[in-house]
DNA sequence: GACTGTGAACATATTCACAGCG
DNA sequence: CGCTGTGAATATGTTCACAGTC
């Protein structure tokens, strides 16, 4: 019956354990095992049952965890209540298909609002909503009450625009721009750089085509 | 005078320093210090110490570093010789918006192939090449001797994607797919789930109104 | 004098192995 | 008996602080 601080690197697995949870409860699945679980999202059984242990006792020892349960604290945990909404900025390519992303994929995200710079973009229907004019970001964020953002903006103006969204109330930005971007301390900035993982991938293929020459 | 086994950790850094070399060496930039460095990537300098002493001595103890031989250093432990080809799977909005972006940011890397399902798509040009048919794949990647590979095709067929790339010979494999993929553990694999992403967001965004609230 | 490179201290994360419980 | 929950062991990652070198 532990409680409270949840280490960062089993937040970043509860997605998996959720999304699993989520398979196994559409198949009308009612009980599971750490074993089971584990297999599912790709972890070991003594890493998943650790991780839950995080959010307390929620198995039943001898037979397993039921899954409509543990799946209802995983959610909450999250904070996944209800739907949360979410801005997209930057309407290129990358933010329309995250913006469809987001409405088809029921993931306890809503799109609030989709906002670029581009006067052609503005005004046009994407993902079934009107995207607003960059220059409104702050009242609009305010009125819909978000506190997440996506940004898919070009590099020059992301520092810009994320100053804007931590002045309008927003408290974590997941940017897909290749910049190194300031944020306050009480503010989360979450960064995915298709470079850098393609670089990381180029590291450990240069690796193994080392090691087959040089054994 | 350090060598190899470079920590994982410090791998997904290197991008990071390579792009703020780059940038300096762009400015005209010869020498730079740990504590500039590390300013520009968004880590402390002796982390940046740290990593770079995995690499060799390639520093002047109370000068600094040579921006263009450690750029050099960073970008042959990291495999970037020349453009690297890597192939793109599923071309929806997700996978033009990728193409477009490999093609045009200049890090290294080179579109060798598009590829989808759609007869629709099939045939098309985007980004400049012709996109093939997926039955094609196994030709197409082991052709152009393609180790790299991004899959940002539709859930249900990506572990079948998958699957092919690895006959063909891939070695890694960026995935947006939100699907835990198999592979061989010698195949590196890489996930980017924006779902994911957006949850760990909520759970801080959630940590943090509840110490609002609480306090 | 100034800045790197690194041993040593610390912090975090993973895995093992088994006691505890239904 | 079977499976969870967790102490203890291990492995990995980060930070400090200073000796070494230009």
């Amino acid at each position: 019956m532990t409680r409270r601080a949840v280490p960062a690197s089993t937040v970043r697995r509860l997605p998996l354990y959720l999304r699993a949870l989520d398979e196994l409860a559409e198949r009308g699945v009612a009980q599971t095992s750490s074993t089971e679980l584990a297999e599912m999202a790709g972890v070991g059984p003594a890493q998943l049952r650790r991780d839950l242990s995080f959010l307390g006792s929620h198995g039943v020892r001898g037979v397993g965890y039921d899954v409509e349960h543990l799946q209802a604290q995983v959610a909450a945990e999250l904070g996944l209540t209800g739907d949360l909404p979410v801005v997209i900025v930057g309407i290129g390519n990358l933010g329309h298909a995250l913006a469809n992303y987001v409405v088809e994929a029921g993931t306890g995200f809503r799109v609030a609002a989709l906002v670029d710079a581009d006067p052609a973009v503005v005004g046009t229907r994407v993902a079934g909503l009107v995207v607003e004019d960059v220059a409104d970001l702050v009242d609009v964020v305010r009125r819909a009450g978000v506190a997440l953002a996506v940004l898919t903006t070009p590099a020059d103006v992301a520092q810009d625009v994320c100053d804007r969204l931590v002045a309008a109330g927003v408290t974590g930005i997941l940017t897909f721009v290749p910049r190194v971007l300031q944020v306050p301390d009480d503010v989360d900035l979450r960064t995915v750089d298709l470079a850098t993982e393609l670089q990381i991938l180029a590291f450990h293929a240069r690796r193994r085509s080392l090691a087959r020459s040089g054994a």
